[in-house]
DNA sequence: AAAACCCACAACCGCGATCGG
DNA sequence: GCCGATCGCGGTTGTGGGTTT
């Protein structure tokens, strides 16, 4: 069904706004408010559709937004925030105020994205260019990452829609849905435990800060005498916004050091190591969330899923098996079989192994937690 | 001076989610 | 529970002004 565009129908102006509209506008929202956008045009007196009418009120007249040009503190925690939770505009234009999403989104698409790409960081993925292409070799030894994927991007959605009473705002619920849980490794009881403490505290001060609440994060991190490497970095985008953090793949320790969000920040800052491929080849049996037994079958931190989707997950991986030739107990010895494949057969590999395993247990999560 | 190009940003489109009858 | 209306969001396009050739 072609759905017709609603500014389409009784042939509406769809130009650029006048003062004239837009004194209107105002004096409609004096009015009646903000609550009723479709009876907006006929009561305000324009030749606009109501939607049309509403983003002109959210994205510019809004009595509480700037016009002038985003600073570098508003740049940094774009760049930061991107990088941590991708093209979520609205709710990265939650944590600057006086900014619409569709500010943040304009910015980035003409003068960050493309600042970020001359200095040879690719804007998607915040990796140089550089090890993008060295990755190439590697991309069949990618580790299981549908538990951080998966749960992010729907965590996100439901911290975004979140019920009032659970969140004031979605910038808390993002933050609720960055716990150590998610971030780390499940190391132990003591860990989870302190973590999740200090978080709470963390949220109930700062509400709105995100970026302060992930650096508190950060400090937490040290006081649990854990390394940030070993605790955060393999499960999350850590470094786009613990930029501060030195690391070393090499190195089985790592120093974390605490700065002001205010301060002034190196474009290196926004380098992030490989979110994918733990630096270490013996890192990828500790990734451990979703690796594979023997039986190909997902385990989640070392308690198989046999007992929930025994049956599904044989019938998937005996499928797998024999459209795959899977050679060895893993999909990563598979993967790296594969290193005659070309690049596109490696691709659909992944895809496939995507499509078998991770997202069929990905739907037997439960929505809600 | 004028055409071509570039850039920033306003505005629109389409989709999924939510609301209310 | 169904369905149409509405809202909110991310992606894309259109437009006008500035710069370059």
């Amino acid at each position: 069904m072609v759905r017709i565009p609603s500014c389409d129908k009784l042939n509406l102006k769809r130009d650029l706004w006048t003062a004239e509209e837009d004194a209107k506008i105002l004096a409609y929202v004096s009015k009646h408010g903000t609550s009723n956008w479709t009876s907006a045009p006929k009561k305000a007196g324009l030749r606009r559709c109501g939607k049309s009418c509403r983003l002109r009120w959210t994205n510019y007249l809004r009595p509480d937004l700037k016009h002038q040009n985003f600073t570098s503190q508003e740049e940094e925690l774009i760049i930061r925030l991107h990088a941590a939770i991708g093209s979520r505009w609205a709710i990265i234009a939650q944590q600057l105020p006086g900014r619409t999403d569709n500010d943040v989104k304009n910015y980035w698409n003409t003068k960050l994205r493309r600042k970020l790409s001359e200095m040879g960081i690719d804007p998607v993925t915040h990796k140089p260019f550089s090890q993008i292409l060295a990755d190439y070799g590697n991309i069949g030894g990618l580790p299981r990452s549908t538990k951080r994927i998966g749960s992010l991007s729907r965590e996100l959605k439901t911290s975004a829609y979140m019920k009032p009473e659970h969140h004031s705002n979605s910038a808390q619920g993002l933050v609720d849905l960055l716990t150590p849980s998610m971030l780390l490794p499940e190391t132990g009881p003591v860990m989870d435990q302190s973590m999740n403490a200090n978080v709470h505290q963390v949220n109930n001060n700062h509400p709105l800060n995100l970026l302060a609440q992930l650096q508190a994060m950060q400090r937490v991190t040290e006081a649990s005498h854990c390394t940030f490497n070993e605790q955060i970095q393999p499960h999350f985008y850590t470094q786009s916004y613990l930029p501060s953090s030195s690391s070393s793949s090499s190195s089985s320790t790592t120093t974390v050091t605490c700065r002001n969000s205010s301060s002034t920040f190196s474009w290196q800052d926004f380098l992030l190591e490989d979110a994918f491929l733990p630096s270490e080849p013996q890192e990828l049996e500790n990734v451990g969330e979703f690796s594979l037994n023997q039986n190909g079958c997902q385990t989640e931190n070392g308690i198989s899923k046999e007992e929930l989707n025994k049956e599904r997950c044989d019938y998937q991986y005996n499928r797998f098996e024999a459209t795959h030739c899977l050679v060895g107990n893993n999909d990563i010895e598979a993967s790296s079989s594969s290193a005659e494949n070309t690049f596109i057969e490696t691709l659909l590999h992944q895809e496939d192994k995507i499509i078998l395993f991770d997202f069929l247990n990905l739907l037997e999560e439960p929505l809600y937690q």
